[in-house]
DNA sequence: AAGTTTAATGCAATCGGTTGCGTAATTAAT
DNA sequence: ATTAATTACGCAACCGATTGCATTAAACTT
């Protein structure tokens, strides 16, 4: 193994100070050209490679970011986080990504981890369980920037990207209904979380705007696990009033339903009609095509990593900015057609 | 916004030297009972946290592994990072996750960058288009660790973690075989990937073995983009002789097939049967539903992230292991029933 | 009581760059 | 030719923790 090359070594070899050597590196205006090339040439050919420990050290910076999302093996969050780390890479950043895996608990060590590997920012979508936010305090309160995409929190110092959770679960309520839907059943995540409150906020106000009074027995709230299919299977099978449509809060579960429901003997979209969320890669496979909200996963990414970038970079100030909302998309398809 | 506390700053809070903080703070067993006590104190109320790119540097070690997957946004991958993050954070390290996208170039940039942040060891599952390995030389002769998983590289230093996929193809295919076909279409990815090129022999040794000869107009390499179904498709309704099964080296792209071949006219099994390769979520929703290999993808990941953490442990020496091998398992449903 | 262990802590160098300030060398101005 | 202004570079402190090697203080021997 060959041992490291420092700007020592190099200012040895080309007999100049250490200084010079790292402003040569650094493109510093104060170095002649021809001593740059020098340096550049020596660093090469000695297969020099800046220790960034040392960087990080004298910079306070790691041009790191670190990230917290509930979990990593979904069609969703993995959809973010290729756009995250398309537009963080392409700055010289690095992503640190971690799993909550929807337990608070490890929300906060992850929290805590991330604080002390010294991340420049923190981009968190919030875990199902997560109602105590103290392990936030400990970033506010050393001003290291936090972002919170689709699973948000309102912090007044922090910043969110999401979609209009409110309006999506309207529009695709107000869509069953169009369809000819009057008993509604909404299948939702945890009301802990903005994303399913707001869409079931939607909900109720397309139900009431359009004359139909809510049901308490029409909505289930669930952890969204399609292993956990039975319990919904029996509510709908049991419901007094014949269920006729269903609002899923997720494609994956919106999908198993499909199936579900189609091996009991239910006709989709005849008799029952379903719409799920996500736009996943699913709802186009399952038969029949479900129909759902188009969900940027891919640019809520973007325009995370983006937005916090800038903030970084002194371009934009995100304490003055509350929130980044993204266009959604009702998609009709075959599960909610008359 | 509070400035940071130092050791320094404790030790003088302290009337003690900054060596007895750190010991202290280390659970150093030099420290007296007493002292560490104090020192403990004073830390949790003075907010202290430690600063990593000091330990990093004088320690020259980051805590930190790095991973370079072709893309996050798949369902296999984004499985096989959750079992990764897990071994590994709670053994303290984190992940720094970069894609490559499929390019070569992207993989070698990844590659510089995660060299450059001090990664103490790299993971890797190749992109599909990389043919040139100059980029894992620096790993290799600085003495870090290499380990590739799943789409691998058999590099004399490194060590793999993967199934055997020459196996898994010759079960799928004389599944096929035993269903009743006669023409089986191979759908590959690229073969300049193992995942892909062991497949393929296993497939055409399944043939051999039934004493069906291969035909090269049988073989399809595409990159199994479901966009791209339409090449497939053409490809099958013009084929001379009739297929009546296809062996898919993913189940999304497989499922896409499903979907389209239905559309087409075609019955599924009954004209053509249908093998994938993943047991990807979508194999149990598309109808029917879709026979494949089952792949251990967070298993993969738990492995590739343990050893990686023994080795740097010392526990146990990769340079004497070549390669893991996981059991994979072939996954009967409808699309191939008689 | 003098010498020897043992326990507890401090000193100071080190990890590898960065950067404000000072200085030598070169060029421009008068 | 002398002074002023640039240009190019070096000095040395600093970032914050770690650690080998003293050193001091306390405990133990004989």
């Amino acid at each position: 193994m060959q041992k490291k090359v420092t700007i020592y070594d190099l200012s040895k070899i080309l007999n100049v100070s250490p200084a010079t050597v790292s402003r040569g590196l650094n493109d510093h205006p104060s170095i002649s050209a021809k001593t740059k090339k020098r340096i550049a040439l020596a660093a090469k050919k000695h297969g020099y490679i800046t220790n960034k420990f040392a960087v990080n050290l004298t910079k306070q910076k790691s041009n790191t970011i670190g990230v917290i999302v509930p979990r990593l093996n979904s069609y969703f969050m993995s959809t973010v986080l290729a756009g995250m780390e398309q537009v963080i890479n392409k700055v010289g950043y690095n992503l640190i990504i971690s799993q909550s895996l929807e337990s608070e608990e490890k929300e906060k060590i992850n929290a805590k981890t991330l604080l002390n590997s010294g991340v420049d920012a923190l981009l968190v979508s919030l875990s199902y369980e997560t109602s105590n936010y103290d392990h936030f305090i400990d970033y506010t309160s050393r001003n290291i920037p936090l972002l919170f995409f689709d699973r948000v929190l309102n912090l007044p110092e922090c910043y969110t990207v999401l979609i209009d959770n409110k309006a999506a679960g309207y529009e695709a309520t107000e869509h069953l209904i169009h369809q000819g839907c009057t008993n509604i059943l909404h299948i939702s995540g945890h009301l802990k979380r903005n994303v399913y409150s707001e869409r079931f906020e939607g909900y109720k106000n397309a139900l009431q705007a359009n004359n139909i009074s809510f049901q308490e027995a029409n909505f289930l709230e669930t952890d969204l696990n399609p292993k956990k299919i039975d319990r919904v299977m029996k509510h709908i099978k049991n419901s007094t009033n014949k269920i006729d449509g269903i609002f899923v809060s997720s494609d994956n579960f919106a999908a198993s339903c499909i199936k579900e429901l189609t091996k009991e003997g239910y006709r989709i979209p005849e008799d029952i009609k379903v719409i799920g969320f996500n736009n996943d890669f699913v709802s186009e496979i399952v038969s029949p095509n479900l129909s759902t909200i188009d969900y940027p996963g891919f640019k809520m990414g973007m325009l995370a990593g983006e937005s916090i970038i800038a903030h970084l970079n002194g371009n934009i100030n995100l304490e003055s900015i509350n929130a980044i909302t993204l266009r959604h998309k009702l998609i009709k398809r075959e599960s909610t057609s008359k």
